[in-house]
DNA sequence: CGCGGCGTTGACCACTCTCAAATTTGGTGG
DNA sequence: CCACCAAATTTGAGAGTGGTCAACGCCGCG
């Protein structure tokens, strides 16, 4: 971990490209700003631990972040985070413990704002609050699909669902961590998602290259998504 | 579906009893009680659907509700809701579509809010947000450690956690909704529930009597929730 | 250059799901 | 109050899937 120097212009910019505070009054955000650092956090490092109290809201500038949850035996990812992003907004405002760890997946750029600032400032603005309100039910929204998604079907199903939904319009994709950590998100063993990805590949649906693949044909996707009909 | 006659000082009554206006303004309460309504709902009646506009909060005063995601082939249940809780506070308030939809498991009585009341109420005071913050933090919380418990570990195991969760400190466990609801909140079919019940009363763990049950033994639930040694 | 972790593949197996049928429960209508 | 029907629950048997264990190649890092 270190602490780079930077300019208040600098982080000013990042914070505006986040939506939570894209709206924000200049004088607030400067305010924000002024008590905040930048820094560097290497691969694997942890940025806060499951259980412990939050002092400082994170936003991830640059890079790419897990979030797991300790179970008997390892880990189970359940979030995967990219730039640029706010971690665990609610808990930090709220004082509460973390209900997840964060690990960096590469090199990330960090930028920590005092909770104090925050709580300060979310109590004068209601529409922050609201802005939490809806980010927070977005994340509901995405842990409820989580959750529908993992008793639902086989590993294809679910595989071929997230390459979907990861794809969007374009065909190229990239897998947004370590194929292990992938496979931990999506509900499955490392094994079970290379297997998922192979027999992809064997029909023709895909391409794979590391941590990059290309979406070959759309169609099969849709069809291992609904075996039914 | 029957509508009620109520007194002011019994819906008010009904709305103390949740932490959310536990500490409200008796004036913000009364304002929020005029323009309320009691209903009756029969068993299976559906509160409202995912993917719809939400026009009222609903406040399960009395009976338990299932809460449940579509999902190819049927439906899966996310939670299970005793009285007296609110349901879906966060989405009404953000007047966003429901995540999911809501039945009731048998007859139920609703306090139903025009969402605008609660609107302008949250406008208004702060600590009503952020207590609606922490609600929301609850069931995210909630729901990733039920996110958690279904990609680990067997059957058995995840039914003697949730007993024992259910149980708490005593002995007799009523189950919040008929056991193929349940078996589906813990990500089971109706087959391995029944099954993984049949073996904890077979080693002496544990007495069935219909949606009624008593912990004859923690140690051996509390044992086959860690297999691992 | 060598070590260690990741990714892939194969073999095996425990587990749960599926399908089917018997039994019980609960509710309805006569 | 009783008979009947539908749904829930239980039990059984079997098939399929993903987990586990093990071995191997590869890449990145020290």
């Amino acid at each position: 971990m270190k602490t780079l120097q930077a300019r208040e212009g600098v982080l000013a910019r990042h914070l505006r490209r986040l939506p939570l505070f894209a709206e924000l009054d200049a004088a607030d955000l400067k305010e924000l700003v002024c008590c905040s650092m930048l820094r560097l956090h290497d691969r694997d490092e942890r940025l806060f631990e499951q259980g412990s109290a939050p002092c400082e809201l994170l936003a991830l500038v640059d890079g790419t972040v897990r979030v797991v949850l300790s179970v008997s035996g390892g880990e189970k990812v359940i979030h995967l985070a990219s730039a640029p992003c706010l971690l665990a907004e609610v808990p930090v405002l709220m004082g509460r413990p973390f209900p997840a760890s964060a690990v960096c997946n590469e090199p990330c750029t960090l930028m920590a704002i005092p909770r104090q600032d925050l709580r300060d400032l979310a109590r004068r603005d209601v529409d922050l609050l609201l802005r939490l309100l809806g980010a927070s039910l977005e994340r509901l929204r995405e842990l409820t699909s989580s959750l529908a998604s993992h008793g639902q079907r086989g590993a294809l199903s679910r595989v071929a669902s997230y390459l979907l939904g990861l794809a969007g319009s374009g065909a190229l994709v990239e897998l947004p961590a370590a194929k292990k950590d992938v496979a931990s998100y999506l509900g499955l063993t490392p094994e079970a998602f290379s297997r998922a990805l192979a027999v992809l590949r064997s029909e023709g649906a895909i391409e794979v290259e590391g941590q990059r693949l290309r979406v070959l044909d759309r169609s099969i996707l849709a069809r291992a998504f609904e075996p039914e009909a």
